[in-house]
DNA sequence: GCGATGATGAACT
DNA sequence: GTTCATCATCGCA
């Protein structure tokens, strides 16, 4: 499998968010080090303007200056105390516009993702913004990182059909809500929990793909 | 199964 | 001092 050119990033943001459902995320921590690979199955859009959830609504910061940065520029940021964040930097150059990356299907260095997070539970891995960057060893050494290597890459994958991908209101904001940016591979086990209303009920609304 | 809570740091008011 | 693009654990049912 190849990986993605640099040009596939040249896309506005909520589209990117679209297209990056399905694409395999790659890391490589060095030699001796295995690939730890990811299927892309959950994303939030956040747009560079008209978005008050976004970081870059109040312009640029020490901390969100990588948002700025050319598309395919990885965006890491602590949260909450505890953990790291990624985004993947989009279109058009300048404008801070970034897709967050909310969940993946463990693919590759499967063992490894366990010994980093702690468990061996396979839907419990990267099921979450700050499980995958643990599964995942991001950091802030991957902040403002170019996604043309050599730390982390994009593998190509055929693109989903319209009808796999779901639409939500993105999670755990307090602006914005309403606005549907969250974009989701369809009957994937591996999107993330949302807390409260939910859990799995027995009539599945959901394709799968 | 469910909701509440603490950890812990950086940005912002 | 407060807020926040989170997660794991705890107590209760």
């Amino acid at each position: 499998m190849k990986s993605i050119a640099p040009d596939f990033y040249l896309l506005p943001t909520l589209l990117l968010s679209e297209r990056l459902l399905g694409k395999i995320f790659v890391t490589w921590q060095g030699p001796g080090t295995p690939l730890l690979k990811g299927r892309i199955v959950e994303t939030e859009a956040y747009l560079a303007e008209q978005d008050e959830a976004s970081h870059a609504w109040r312009g640029r910061t020490q901390r969100n200056r990588a948002m700025f940065g050319p598309p395919g520029t990885l965006y890491v940021y602590f949260s909450y105390g505890c953990h790291y964040l990624a985004n993947i930097v989009s279109e058009p150059v300048g404008s801070a516009g970034a897709v967050l990356l909310r969940a993946m299907e463990p693919v590759e260095g499967i063992a490894e993702m366990e010994r980093r997070r702690g468990t061996r539970e396979l839907l419990s891995l990267m099921s979450g913004p700050g499980k995958l960057t643990q599964a995942l060893g991001i950091g802030p050494e991957h902040d403002a990182q170019s996604l043309s290597g050599p730390k982390c890459w994009l593998e190509d994958a055929p693109e989903l059909p319209a009808s796999c991908i779901g639409t939500s209101p993105r999670i755990g904001i307090t602006r914005s809500t309403a606005l549907p940016w969250r974009k989701f591979v369809k009957g994937s086990p591996h999107v993330s929990k949302t807390r409260g209303a939910t859990g799995p009920k027995k009539g599945r609304n959901l394709l799968e793909c």
